[in-house]
DNA sequence: CTTACTGTACTATAACGATAGTACAGCAGC
DNA sequence: GCTGCTGTACTATCGTTATAGTACAGTAAG
């Protein structure tokens, strides 16, 4: 487990950030009423500044996925790994909407779209593993 | 035809409207040697300004997609339709790649993922019928 | 009480994207 | 030659993102 920032990816920082802290909640990495990682201490592991990391998590109290308790840190809220579970969901579906709209109006036909996808399926897999025999 | 652009996309107004003139050249809706739209009017059309038009002429010309004709304008290279369709090809397959990397870190299998596909190909198949009924 | 950690709140700076407005050289068509 | 179009090149301004640095209130642990 941990996070992968990509500074140049057009998503804002803070917002892979937020993201990533929900989705490790959605698949439970985080439980509730656990801490998540302190902001200064979540700034060193991912180099990037406490001021975004803060931000992030700024957005994450705002909606209540992770409350503060005061001189220790943020602890995931109790009703928290429902809503992100949903709203990972919501998220990858928006994402493979644009990019199948893009995908269509450059004129790729259903079957064009399903053979890319496929192969890049396997790619990912066996590239998955060979990870998994390195580490 | 004609362009589509989202202000709010993460994606920079200039890049989509490069990519989108090209991919408009790979499927032939500009053939080499014919006039692209000019600054102004691409800009009155999309709604956006003046500069971000030539901005992105710019880059294709720098990309030697485009070349310029005193006093006339853009024209289409010669050579531009069949880079413009390995580019598109290329373009589109890093889209689904990253859309692909991100559903698979949110703990999705291959079989979430083609479903979701599958769901979203059938959703914008019928919107694209109903559009062409009401145009 | 002191120390070391929490979140939180500022200011300032830099880079980038986008917009607005202006200006100029070159060519087409009348 | 005049008018109207072309691309091109500026400057200035605004908002967003990210960084750097500083500061402060609250708490846990020694």
């Amino acid at each position: 487990m941990f996070f992968d920032i990509n500074p140049s990816n057009g998503v804002p920082v803070y917002e892979q950030v937020t993201r990533q802290v929900k989705f490790a909640i959605a698949n439970g990495a985080y439980e509730a009423g656990q801490m998540i990682p302190s902001v200064r201490e979540m700034a060193r592991n991912l180099a990037i500044n406490p001021n975004t990391v803060a931000r992030a998590y700024r957005q994450l109290q705002d909606e209540q996925v992770v409350e503060t308790v005061r001189g220790s840190g943020l602890a995931v809220s109790s009703g928290a790994k429902s809503v992100c579970r949903t709203e990972r969901s919501k998220l990858v579906r928006q994402r493979i909407v644009a990019v199948l709209q893009e995908a269509i109006q450059s004129q790729l036909g259903a079957d064009d779209i399903r053979q890319i996808m496929e192969q890049e399926l396997d790619r990912l897999a066996s590239k998955r593993l060979s990870q998994r025999n390195t580490s």
